[in-house]
RNA sequence: GCGCCUGUAGCUCAGGGGAUAGAGCAUCGGACUUCUAAUCCGAGUGCCGCAGGUUCGAAUCCUGCCAGGCGCGCCA
């Protein structure tokens, strides 16, 4: 349990202890004890925790919250954690601790280093998080690197309170555009001899499909001898190779590494599709209508059945992404999280009536909705349309704004938010980026640890510091801010909202800039230098921590 | 028509039952003989889209409306 959590705790103990001796001496109603929260008050004025206990019980038992909260605080100021408790505003009991626990902070910092914040809600389930997941005709665009960044920080939040996190992408190289694209490739090849040879009207246009041709001819050999049929197979299954490995290569380049690149085909040669049908048709969950076969997923909420295998025989996408998350669960897996677009909404209902029909829970399966980018140059929108072979890359952005901040930018907002993304902005602003900014908080610290070295001055385990002489304010809030992180990290995770760890980043080393102006480490008496220098070792492996979280480097210069 | 997301400072966005609604950018004014000025300190700005309702208390929850984005195929 966290620093933070055991106060609580502790707390939330003393006042219902204080509740019943109220009760036991008559001077309070006899009532249920609803559960007490102590919340972080805002302003610091209001002390280390407050409690709304009064203002909720204060109806229940027939009194003015303000009198109530004086009863309970009378109980408590006598007791030893207390420094100070008083009744403010509408009737909250502000608690002013002892500094001690803080101190407690530290001791955890240094023991735990780059686990710090660890927990474990997740129990060691093992969750399947699928993301980007695009198709392998293009390259990586805008919108699949705000997914790349936010699922990837997801999975290691996810990892770190402690699911057993697997990363996966999906690659749909099975369907019709695979098709188009090999055709795309084959027409690009025979220009390259006769530029008037006929491109295809639904085809590629990107020029990467042309590059992707001269590749062809130089390094496939054999290939011009091929009749038409192999050729097209050839351009489809080679061209695909070569854009996935394109993909995987911006990924990498983005610091963002699957676990797995699972393929679609997979799918079909195991003949998972057949399989998955006779399994729902065994449920019961199948019936023919109009010469196809359908799904009965309204039996699960969905807004209406859905056509597995269509008249002429052909399968849907669905039947195929059933197949992929059956597949998924034999795989082990027992709670599954797909990151998709806002087009995809609409897909919700039935995946989940899939999973259901399979078997699982209705919350085996759930469906975070990632709202797209809206990118922008010089304040004017961009078009980004695989269609219209228009687009900025993974890898301009990646070159142009920089990886570290680009995953910051997307990390940054919530899920929900429609992101506006200038790319001038972004690349104007890079200096007054926030990434720079916490990242310059790592190698100040860096840069002390430094210098202490060379002086010939190490860093005292905790322990050994002499903690009271940490009383500056703005000390005691980087200690408060670092006690923040595990409670952070579980909300981040339960709620889903990686950017709560970009929020959390800025905010500590907001205070950190302002106590490295106000407060020196190095050159004050040795008392005060050796407790500063191991606080300040704990605020960069915070620090470090969280931007580990955020797959941001910690530089140590800049 | 139905469904999902959004509407908060000039801009981009946090906050999603609690106390005086926040941050960054932008604007203005200050601070480097001392560990990195990519920094710090100070200043201003809000019918929290609109209207009702629930509550001791609503930016937050409920209902309706307005505006924007995205969906609603035997397409993927």
């Amino acid at each position: 349990m966290s620093v933070l959590a055991r106060q609580r705790q502790e707390l939330a103990a003393l006042i219902r202890s204080a509740l019943g001796q109220l009760m036991a001496r008559d001077e309070l109603p006899p009532v249920n004890i609803p559960e007490v929260t102590l919340e972080i008050p805002k302003d610091k004025a209001h002390g280390d925790f407050a409690s709304n206990i009064a203002l909720v019980l204060a109806k229940q038992v027939g009194m003015k919250p303000r009198d109530l909260a004086g009863k309970i605080a009378g109980i408590l100021s006598t007791h030893q954690y207390i420094e100070k408790v008083e009744v403010a505003g509408p009737g909250f009991i502000n608690f002013f601790l002892t500094k001690q626990w803080l101190y407690q902070v530290l001791q955890a910092v240094e023991a735990q280093g780059q686990d710090y914040g660890i927990a474990d809600c997740g129990q060691g389930e093992r969750l399947l998080l699928e993301f980007v997941s695009a198709n392998p005709v293009g390259p990586m665009n805008v919108v699949n690197a705000r997914a790349a960044a936010v699922g990837d920080t997801l999975a290691r939040i996810l990892a770190a309170v402690g699911y057993q996190v697997a990363t996966e992408y999906y690659v749909n190289d099975a369907g019709v555009q695979t098709e188009v694209f090999g055709r795309s490739l084959l027409a690009r090849y025979r220009q390259l001899d006769d530029p008037s040879y006929p491109f295809p009207e639904d085809g590629y246009p990107g020029e990467y499909v042309v590059e992707l041709a001269k590749r062809l001819q130089a390094e496939a050999p054999g290939f011009g001898q091929m009749d038409e049929a192999a050729q097209l197979e050839f351009c489809r299954k080679w061209g695909i190779d070569q854009m996935i490995e394109w993909q995987k290569n911006d990924l990498l380049n983005f610091n963002v590494k699957f676990d797995c690149w699972f393929r679609e085909q997979e799918l079909h040669e195991a003949n998972a599709l057949e399989s998955i049908i006779q399994l729902l048709n065994s449920r019961g969950f199948l019936y023919e209508q109009e010469g196809a076969l359908w799904f009965h997923s309204t039996a699960f909420g969905d807004d209406k059945d859905r056509v597995i295998v269509k008249s002429d025989g052909n399968y849907t996408y669905v039947t195929a992404d059933i197949a992929y998350h059956h597949n998924k669960l034999q795989r082990g897996f027992t709670k599954l999280i797909d990151i998709l677009g806002p087009d995809h909404h609409g897909y919700i209902g039935r995946m989940k009536a899939a999973v259901q029909a399979l078997g699982c829970p209705e919350d085996t399966l759930e469906i975070l909705i990632l709202q797209y980018v809206a990118l922008l140059r010089e304040g004017k929108p961009v078009k980004m349309s695989k269609r219209a072979g228009e687009f900025v890359t993974l890898e301009e952005l990646v070159s142009e704004v920089g990886r570290d901040a680009a995953r910051y930018f997307f990390v940054m907002r919530s899920l929900d938010s429609h992101l506006d993304f200038d790319l001038t902005l972004a690349a104007q602003q890079s200096n007054e980026n926030p990434v720079y900014y916490i990242q310059y908080a790592h190698a100040r610290i860096s840069s002390i640890m430094g210098q202490a070295e060379q002086q010939g001055i190490h860093v005292k385990p905790v322990a050994e510091i002499d903690w009271q002489v940490l009383d500056h304010e703005l000390e005691i809030d980087l200690i408060k801010k670092m006690a923040e992180l595990p409670e952070e990290l579980v909300e981040a995770a339960k709620e889903r909202a990686p950017h709560r760890i970009a929020r959390y980043a800025l905010e500590l080393a907001s205070i950190f800039h302002s106590y490295y102006t106000h407060c020196h480490v190095l050159g004050e008496q040795e008392k005060i230098r050796d407790a500063r220098l191991a606080l300040v070792e704990c605020v960069r492996t915070v620090l470090r921590r969280v931007l580990g979280l955020m797959g941001i480097s910690a530089p140590e210069r800049m």
